[in-house]
DNA sequence: GCCGATCGTTCAGCATACTGAACAGATGGC
DNA sequence: GCCATCTGTTCAGTATGCTGAACGATCGGC
């Protein structure tokens, strides 16, 4: 969706019955690709190919409610987003549990472990458990990723039915590259997609970071139409041990059983490995 | 700004300029408020004493660039926001910067620290430090708290010169109470803030929580215009020993000074306790 | 210290986003 | 099983928000 040249955006805005809150989202957008530059009304009105006074309009209105900051002559995003995305992340069931539930965990709690949602082909990473490793290895909270080449992302997809897939991957001939281990090729992450059904996990072996392996597995939407969840541990591949990754992938069926089902919330989480994965 | 009756909240919309996009932000503020609800348009309508019709338009708007999801006939809060809320978080130089100096703090370290930035009279939390303390004792971030009665709100208003405080006091009489410590009064608050400013530091007894006390400082903001921030500890009373108070409060203005000098935060800490307090 | 370029802001006129009433489906009570 | 009442959605007319050009302020270069 973003576009890697400095080129315009040229905000679709098909046929909105309210133009401006359209708008407002591109603008929004582009602030938080622009981090730090703060853009005015003219470079934005010519990034977004859209009139110059529309944009200051829309500006000042987006910074009366908040969202949008004045630094300067320019604006960048404010601080409602941060009251507004925490109000999110707290309405989001799954994100309290997990940070109860990663806790619980007996191997896992010790490494990094995160929260993803399903958007289209990409990952938002919505909580993060910081396990007791001094290097942190982990995404922001917000940030998105490429399904094709996220644990997370991976187990995700999984979880689809074929036409829901091919529905999302219409079109697409390319995946972006992130390090050379990346799957390159629609055809390549489908048969992947194959293993993770029949392992019953997704892994991510270099193909994000080199040198760091993920782990992950898909967590349910509770409303219908809300795109799956996953989960996934994250570790340095070194400590990627024969004796730990058992251990880590059933810590990470456990935690996914807890957060499927929120009746089972309450529940201990049983020791004995058992746990049937539906 | 948040009344407790069920009744409507009138958005201003005095003379915006985009009265799409002002009615957006009162919208998103009904379902920050409604988290897990999900009203229709008939009861946001309702709500905010808004024509159904211009209501329905403007959530399909926010629903398609996703700061809103659909959950069966009502509206909740979309996962964009987390988006733009971690973008907001990791634009501002403070935050990242806190992060890293509250691990290197000596005796801090163990306890709860929180970021938080004031606007109007109210704190908004941006980021927190998990000590090695069991038991949690913090906000969650983006939250919002009355300046009145926190550490970090009263460190950042003892900051502001006499005519701003004198303006965001304007037509206030009585301040919200949060516990039987909390100061009831503007005097009790003004009083309070002139001890802030002899001490160096600002001290929450009980006045957000029974139990817990904090001590906050202010750091000052990098652009003119940004609203002054703060740092705080957070600990049980229990633990607020006069042993450990001293050497805490002098983490707290470690932490201050390395925040506001975006040149001293490559600096390693010194460890003698001599810092300037500006 | 002048000038050209670019900035953010202003204002009147027109296209258009907003409105209120009418619509069809879902729901709950007697 | 009916009806009363709620819901979310549709649609035509008009008030009004959007537009493009003109304005004054600011900045950098020869």
């Amino acid at each position: 969706m973003t576009d890697a040249g400095p080129g315009r955006d040229e905000v679709a805005e098909s046929e909105s019955l309210a133009p401006a809150v359209t708008r407002a989202g591109a603008i929004l957008d582009v602030l938080a690709e622009r981090a730090g530059e703060a853009p005015g009304p003219s470079e934005l009105a010519r990034r977004l190919g859209l009139p110059k006074s529309s944009i200051a309009n829309i500006c000042n209105a987006l910074a009366e409610i908040g969202l949008v900051r004045r630094v300067g002559t320019g604006f960048a995003l404010g601080r409602k987003l941060a009251e507004l995305g925490g109000a999110y992340l707290a309405s989001v069931d799954q994100v309290q549990e997990f940070y109860e539930a990663c806790r619980l965990l007996i191997t896992g709690s010790e490494e990094t472990i995160q929260l993803a949602i399903l958007d289209d082909l990409e990952m938002t990473y919505l909580a993060r458990h910081d396990g007791r490793q001094p290097v942190r290895l982990t995404s922001r909270i917000g940030r998105r990723l490429p399904a094709s080449h996220t644990a997370t992302g991976k187990a995700a997809l999984a979880s689809l039915d074929a036409a829901d897939l091919q529905r999302r991957l219409a079109g697409i001939t390319e995946l972006p590259t992130l390090t050379v281990n990346s799957l390159a090729t629609v055809d390549a992450l489908l048969a992947d997609l194959e293993l993770v059904r029949a392992r019953g996990y997704a892994i991510d072996d270099e193909e994000t970071v080199e040198g760091v392996v993920c782990y992950g597995v898909m967590i349910p939407g509770r409303q219908p139409g809300e795109g799956p969840y996953a989960a996934s541990i994250t570790l340095l591949k070194a400590r990627a041990t024969d004796e730990r990754m058992p251990l880590l992938i059933d810590d990470l069926h456990t935690l996914a059983d807890r957060l499927s089902d929120p009746l089972r919330a309450d529940q201990p989480i049983r020791r004995d490995g058992s746990i049937s994965r539906r």
